[in-house]
DNA sequence: GCATGTCAAGTTGTG
DNA sequence: CACAACTTGACATGC
């Protein structure tokens, strides 16, 4: 039966993940900077597990993990290591536990680091900073346990046999950690799934599929090729493939079709999808009561 | 309290 | 040239 995942964050369950900035933390002594992001570490994983244990309740069996779970972590200007914290043996007891409980009830956790993560840009500093990110969403995947950090190619600055190349060899650069879970995903302005497959072979990384994407940017391949095409390459690895799904804010008669709705209308869930054993990522403003009405939506089509 | 401006970061296309 | 779009509001400040 297909498994739908809710993104990061919840639209009415009380459970919300917190944040500071790096001016706020530049204001302050290095010691109470510590104190700082510790707690917030610490309440953000206690949250997380608090998401989990909602989700369990409500068989939403995927979830994924916002990328400033560790506040400013890789910031040059307030980096820390996990081992200079105040708390950091409850911060890894916490991240334990959601391990623990995630495997028990087999609730799938992913990574989707933002998009200034470009491993196919030309300009050194910006990769050197998302080869940095990634090793840190590297760490925060093995606390918690995430199988999947799944990124855009990125730009193409006019070329983009040439910008795939880049990507490849700065995937190279990558720690086993980070490689060993790093996904592409079509996107809905450069790459679609036709430009990613050749990428997706010769590395051996999955090819996540967003049909909303590939709407918006459609190519030679039908939403079956596609999908197929996604199944196939999730063959190495061991867990089940990742979809996206999404429904234009306005309608798809209504100008950009790209922001996303509150909800997803049925309609633009693939019918080729039903009878998948695969895990559909519902990218809906409305958050979990999106997820929820949905396999309300689906239910009689999809047992 | 509450309103509002700001928050590290890339790239692309639109008005 | 400013701004929105992209997985997303939440924090920090000033009244």
């Amino acid at each position: 039966m297909i498994r739908l995942g809710l993104c990061c964050i919840f639209r009415e369950v009380p459970v919300r993940f917190k944040q500071t900035t790096a001016a706020a933390l530049k204001k302050i002594g290095r010691p109470e900077q510590l104190r700082k992001v510790s707690g917030l570490c610490l309440s953000n994983l206690e949250n997380l597990l608090e998401a989990l244990q909602w989700l369990l309740q409500h068989e939403i069996r995927a979830f994924r993990v916002l990328s400033p779970l560790f506040p400013r972590y890789t910031h040059p200007e307030t980096a820390y290591s996990l081992a200079e914290l105040p708390q950091s043996d409850e911060i890894v007891e916490a991240a334990r536990r959601i391990r623990a409980f995630s495997r028990e009830n087999d609730i799938r956790l992913s990574l989707h680091p933002d998009q200034f993560n470009v491993l196919s840009s030309p300009h050194r500093q910006v990769v050197d900073n998302t080869c940095r990110e990634l090793e840190y969403q590297g760490l925060l995947a093995d606390l918690i346990g995430a199988e999947v950090i799944n990124i855009h190619v990125g730009g193409v600055y006019g070329d983009k046999a040439s910008a795939l190349s880049r990507f490849a060899a700065n995937f190279a650069r990558l720690s086993e950690r980070v490689r060993s879970r790093l996904t592409v995903e079509n996107d809905d302005l450069s790459y679609s799934p036709e430009d990613l497959l050749l990428l997706c072979r010769t590395l051996q990384i999955p090819f996540v599929y967003d049909v909303h994407h590939h709407r918006c940017l459609p190519d030679s391949l039908s939403e079956q090729e596609a999908t197929e095409e996604c199944m196939e390459s999730w063959r190495c690895r061991s867990g089940e493939p990742y979809f996206h799904v999404s429904s234009p804010r306005n309608g798809w008669q209504g100008g950009d079709p790209r922001p996303h709705a509150d909800f997803i209308d049925p309609l633009d869930f693939p019918e080729i999808w039903y009878k998948l054993q695969v895990t559909v990522d519902v990218e809906a403003k409305a958050k979990e009561l999106a997820v929820l009405k949905l396999y309300r939506d689906l239910q009689d089509m999809i047992v």
